[in-house]
DNA sequence: TCGTCTTTCTGACGCGCCGTCAGATCGCGT
DNA sequence: ACGCGATCTGACGGCGCGTCAGAAAGACGA
């Protein structure tokens, strides 16, 4: 652990530069959170980290690093989820394991969707970086959902005709929009719980091939 | 038709006017296109499209207004969309027109995948316009969808645990991504039409309730 | 306590883009 | 050919970017 961070010269940083730099980290996620990518300026960060412009280049060659960081951070707390996903679903009970993934989904995405938004229009639009670092959170989620497709498949409760690396970035995708809709959704009516129960059968019924 | 263009002033404006606008919105799409927002520069914009940046300014209060423009033009073609969700599928046989839907919403997105990522972030971080503008172009599918749930559950094949709104806005978030992870398919070796396949199981059985 | 060396921070600068305004240019109607 | 509204533009002040040389802050031995 305590990875050896290092400075845009190359140099390992020492304890007050680490400082430094989480501090400028803090306060991008916060400006991120409040004002958008769009609008984020390295002058407001640190301004708001209480430095000068020049020493958020002594850690960082510009936002996109930061920003990077930032995700390689939330990685960290997309791990743990794959202990929803293992052993697979396979009977009717385990429906409350796919509502508890589907709640700790939520608050992942809750926590961090300032970075992620980011980090996913950012490899959407090609970028190499982010879409590895996309890549390298969602591949561990995303081998289990599509093994679970497979058993589904060879009992016989799966549709033949699922592709399961297919299936499981589908439910990836639904999922990364959790909150996506949610205005909408709040506006007609429809309530946190029901959107959870929804979400819920979905994925249960794709990957699990049993409907509730 | 013809809706009455307005400049900033207020002004109607004329043929040429009009002209030069389109001009300028053409080039925002293809600089967004290859660029991508965080990169677009209005100069750049009126470079491309010959003439000074304060031309931009006559048409556009801001870049916001020109993607804006763009998004709207982008809800023409998602209109049609809904055509193959009525009347709502009902028996195994439909899963055709299901697939059909898919091509089509694969072929929409293709065709305006950089401005609707914008719209969805700018929606997605809370404007409000950029909101209305996503939800005016989805409402329409949206409906649809909810309505085939509700008929499916009606005739006992559809899981009543679904809310059938959120339902449909799960398989629009699903749909909205179809592209998003497409190169970490590609690179898993799934071809295109087993992710056709796929999207088209899963819309066809949360929706319809029957399993292919 | 002091001097020196290393680490860390910063003020100031040149550059390029933003958004605005007053005035130039265009082209239609007569 | 002239006049006038419609349309376009060059130029400008302001601001954020990213860089650099050097200042400040610690660490350490004497």
């Amino acid at each position: 652990m305590a990875e050896e961070l290092l400075a845009t010269d190359g140099r390992v940083i020492g304890e007050r530069a680490t400082a430094s730099r989480q501090r400028l980290l803090d306060a991008t996620l916060e400006l991120l959170r409040r004002d958008g990518v769009l609008d984020l300026k390295v002058v407001d960060i640190t301004r708001a980290a209480g430095s000068a412009p020049a020493t958020f280049y002594q850690y960082f060659s510009d936002l996109d690093a930061a920003i990077l960081a930032l995700s390689e951070a939330a990685i960290d707390d997309e791990k743990p989820l794959v202990e929803f996903l293992q052993p697979a679903w396979s009977t009717a009970a385990d429906i409350e394991r796919a509502r508890a993934f589907v709640d700790a989904y939520g608050e992942y995405w809750n926590d961090h969707y300032a970075v992620l938004i980011v980090r996913n229009l950012k490899a959407e639009q090609g970028d190499v970086v982010f879409r590895s670092a996309r890549t390298r959170a969602n591949l561990l989620l995303l081998r289990r959902m599509a093994d679970m497709v497979t058993v589904g498949q060879e009992a016989g409760r799966v549709p033949s005709g699922l592709d399961p690396f297919a299936a499981a970035a589908a439910m990836m995708a639904m999922l990364d929009r959790l909150f996506a809709y949610q205005n909408e959704l709040r506006r007609r009516g429809t309530s946190k719980s029901a959107q959870r129960e929804t979400l819920t059968t979905i994925l249960f019924q794709t990957l699990c091939g049993i409907a509730p």
